[in-house]
DNA sequence: GTTTAAATCAAACATTTGTTTAGTTTTGCG
DNA sequence: CGCAAAACTAAACAAATGTTTGATTTAAAC
């Protein structure tokens, strides 16, 4: 589906409120101020907050499919150097879309059955799919050892970032990095979390047990 | 602080319901019904459903403070065996509290000012220390190299266990495990998630980079 | 320029919300 | 018992909520 601009400016002052304060934390007046919209026009545009945030799984869920699958089928390089990649994809993926990622951790930790449950599940399939089909091929002409526990594996890259990214007030003063400035603390994670994955990765998936 | 067998009991239904629910998305008088207690007991004996909430935060932060201590000073361990106590001991803390380990990661994805957010910051800080002064023991005898990312291995434990407790009904699909009961699922990511960080430490601690 | 549909708006709607009130019952103690 | 403090209750309260209404403006098509 397509998004007309003031659908766009509704779902995107919605994201950065339920980012903040949550989904039943956030009115559909606090909405309509920030995108500077008629309260009625949330209904008249989605039909309902419930559906607002629908939208808003769509429109982000949308941006993210194609492009690990290039990743995983770029040739002339070994799995471990398509996992790194896949590593910087997934950690730049949640660091520049993190209001909606925040929004996403809330979410998947209710017990959801509505429509927001099958798509959050549906884009776990997927990175567990590609994931598990770059580790095969690792596996198969030798570069990864055998008996890897993929999902507990995919959990790890996850859990870390979206626990890091998430709470990053928390580690910023745990890490004693409050001198920083918010880019450069971004940064710093980043690059942090590169690392420290691609080393957990690395010596996971060739490591003799 | 002490709490009346009254307090416990709304604390707990409180607890199972923002659990399900969210905060926001659970009203007192959802709270009073599952109590068995009037409405206006609530405000009787906690003030408002917000310090509600901080009790109930209160209640479940005095449950874990001295477990850990014992651990790193329990004598004839390796650092290594001392590790792997601390993780089991916090896959069971957060699997036999998973009510309210999802609302504390619900929390702290928002941008808490309050009381809430120092207690989150306080267990977090307890946590960090314990796990760098084990690390630098285990450091100081060669058991393990230099240049861990303590924080960073810290986030990975907690993230980790966290993403995969709080989201596990999407774990039991995508691994295919739905044929398994809840009890037999529960004990299934308890030693799947014990083996994995277990391994994951192992080689991350001593292995040679 | 007229017409028709889409977009926009202020106001109103019925519920639900957290909290308080004012009164009653129970409890513990001298 | 007598009585004061604590525990408990039904009812009421004002504020906030998501949604709808009905009217008005804008835009596009003919």
């Amino acid at each position: 589906m397509q998004y007309s601009e003031k659908q766009v400016q509704i779902m995107e002052a919605a994201e950065s409120l339920f980012a903040e304060k949550g989904f039943n934390g956030t009115s559909v007046r606090d909405i309509a101020e920030k995108a500077n919209v008629n309260l009625a026009m949330i209904s008249y545009y989605f039909g309902s907050k419930e559906k607002l945030l629908e939208a808003l799984f769509n429109y982000r869920g949308e941006m993210t499919k194609l492009k690990l699958e290039s990743i995983v089928q770029s040739p002339g390089r070994t799995a471990l150097e398509k996992v790194y990649l896949l590593v910087d994809n997934y950690i730049n993926k949640i660091i520049s879309q993190q209001c909606f990622h925040r929004i996403l951790t809330r979410e998947q930790v209710l017990n959801n059955t509505g429509p927001i449950s099958g798509l959050i599940l549906e884009m776990k399939k997927t990175n567990l799919e590609i994931i598990s089909r770059l580790i095969e091929e690792g596996q198969k002409n030798g570069e990864f050892r055998s008996g890897i526990d993929i999902p507990m594996m995919t959990t790890t890259m996850v859990g870390t970032a979206s626990n890091l990214v998430t709470s990053k007030q928390y580690y910023k003063e745990l890490s004693n990095l409050q001198a920083l400035s918010e880019d450069e603390f971004q940064q710093y994670i980043q690059e942090a979390l590169s690392k420290h994955l691609k080393l957990l990765f690395k010596i996971l998936l060739t490591h003799e047990a």
